[in-house]
DNA sequence: CTGAAAGCGCTAACAA
DNA sequence: TTGTTAGCGCTTTCAG
């Protein structure tokens, strides 16, 4: 239609900037990929002709030939409501893509209905159609057959859950939850605790078996008595739920493996007529941006999520370039707020 | 190296189905794309060759002729830990998959800094490696240059925002957030509040206008003044601030643009020696996992995002093939929980 | 050091 | 109705 506007095409190819350059397209590719064969000279000539035409490689052209796509994937398996809250997630994906950018690679995300078999196939799509060259696995699962899947599919993969995991030789980026909650036991022991229950999330899951035995091994290491627990499944309702089975138990404390059974579990206790955190002190986990400013501000452990993203992508793209690399595993933090304090002088 | 394993390669080509076939490569497209040129009697061999190889065809190879990448972006200039607290944006994601998998497309993820010119980055690195063939704009300002930016890069672009919006011709899928607010004031002038105050959002934003607006135009509906207003940037320490400033206007109702900054916003309110709802009556906005259990429970207004997501990626999906359809915008729902009262009888 | 040419997997315009 | 062929934009031999 309006071909003759002018000048070059709307979106330049390599053959547009080897005839500015005055060279072939041959000496354009070995110019810009920094291979030897072209003389400083003309290659300094070669990338101000591109910067000129403001030219990219075409990412399909070079897929066919590298079989490599630049892009990795993503498939989560969540009930759309409960991506929502999580704060680790949004985090991850802001560090994931610092690392992504530089190694010329996108995310192709993939949010799949709840299921095991279709979070198998969203994978198998990717690589069927040579979308990814990687993936992450988030959410692992205690008997999580995602890692074999992927090898067979030929995707390098790297999983995100409890430090030094390993399924299959897939390494895993760890996430020291284990750590936060024993600085939460920690913390509450320190005050004078002695009946601190826990409401873990969903059994299922790596990261929430682990945070588990962690709360587990932290009271052992302050000779405290393993006391009840209950999971919530990282659900508001599961949260109540667990809170009105362990107030039974009369804790004088109760760790929870999420901001979110946390505070569900606060107003469980106000209901009860108890007092945060006069008769019952409560930790959470994540640092929901709510956290902070409830009545009273929740005690939590915070990860660095951005911190992970970023050493999982750094993980992956090592994999996929056959470099080696040593995984990295960023620690929480507790933060204290209102929610926790002496327990009552009475018992 | 391994050439001789024993029988096909890895990952089949066309090639392969069309040997199986006992065809040539141009009849394997057709067949396949259900294009005429093919008996029906081959195209079912031919079928059958692709099924038996697990064969799909290359995105790569395909992109390249038909210059379409088959997939769309989203390029998402936030804090990340402003992301994790919208709901909104996960049910959204989730409805545009529904309809991406249909096109055989995927979702590109970019997750950028605050800032408009990452943000345009982000979509001109996008479009020039020609990775996708249109992108979703979501949190629309209202002086935005991403439209104008779209279509000088050539890409098919669907905005998400208050309906009935339009910037250069780009359609917008209506979210009625108005709606909402609309009801919310409503609810409240139902119970006897005259004194309905709001917090609204960063007013750079244009569903936070939209719901500012919607507040104005349901109090003078009501035939009520209409009361203070403030910003609360979405966030909590916003949203607690702007609450400490109402409150000194003696207000009997609160309307926050969000769940989180009414969150806020009941601490503030408790902290002033105030019961919720019996002094004070609140409602908030996108209905937080944390809304329902609360203490007491936030009244609030629940959007659809999975419907606006599917909407909006059927638009994009259809922009992109130069198809016409109409945009719908799901309406919005006000969820009546225990944060809302009738006012003190004193006033 | 540079240029020409082949080919990645696919589609579309051909000729048979 | 079929099979053949010429590229899409790039990288990578291989000669010059």
């Amino acid at each position: 239609m309006d071909e003759q506007s002018g000048g070059a095409p709307a979106t330049p190819t390599i053959a547009d900037v080897a005839r500015l350059a005055g060279v072939s397209k041959g000496a354009v590719s070995l110019a810009l990929n920094d291979k030897p064969g072209v003389s400083e000279e003309t290659r300094q000539r070669i990338r101000e002709a591109a910067e000129t035409l403001n030219w990219r490689p075409s990412i399909h052209a070079r897929a066919m030939l590298r079989s490599r796509a630049f892009a990795v994937g993503l498939v989560l398996a969540r009930d759309p409501r409960h991506l929502a809250l999580d704060p680790f997630f949004a985090g991850f994906l802001g560090g994931v893509q610092t690392v992504l950018a530089d190694s010329n690679s996108v995310l192709v995300l993939q949010v799949v209905g709840q299921g095991e078999e279709a979070e198998a196939e969203g994978y198998r799509r990717l690589a069927r159609e040579r979308r990814i060259d990687g993936a992450f696995l988030l959410d692992v699962r205690t008997d999580d057959r995602r890692p074999a899947l992927l090898r067979e599919l030929g995707l390098a993969a790297v999983a995100v859950g409890p430090d030094g995991a390993d399924y299959d030789g897939t390494p895993f980026v760890g996430v020291r939850d284990g750590d936060g909650i024993r600085d939460a036991v920690e913390h509450l022991a320190g005050l004078g605790h002695r009946r601190i229950a826990f409401v873990e999330g969903a059994p299922a899951y790596l990261h929430s078996a682990s945070r588990l035995a962690a709360w587990r091994d932290a009271m052992r290491a302050h000779g405290l008595p393993a006391g009840p627990h209950a999971a919530g499944h990282f659900t508001g309702e599961g949260g109540a739920a667990a809170t009105r089975l362990l107030l039974e138990r009369r804790p004088t404390a109760i760790v929870y493996a999420s901001d979110l059974m946390a505070i569900a579990g606060m107003s469980v206790a106000r209901e009860a007529g108890l007092d945060v955190p006069a008769d019952l002190s409560l930790t959470g986990f994540d640092d929901n941006p709510e956290a902070a400013h409830l009545h009273p501000p929740l005690t939590t452990v915070r990860q660095d999520p951005v911190a992970v993203g970023a050493a999982a992508a750094e993980l992956l793209m090592a994999r996929i370039d056959g470099r080696r690399v040593t995984p990295v595993s960023p620690s929480p933090r507790l933060i204290v707020r209102g929610s926790t304090a002496a327990p009552p002088a009475a018992r």
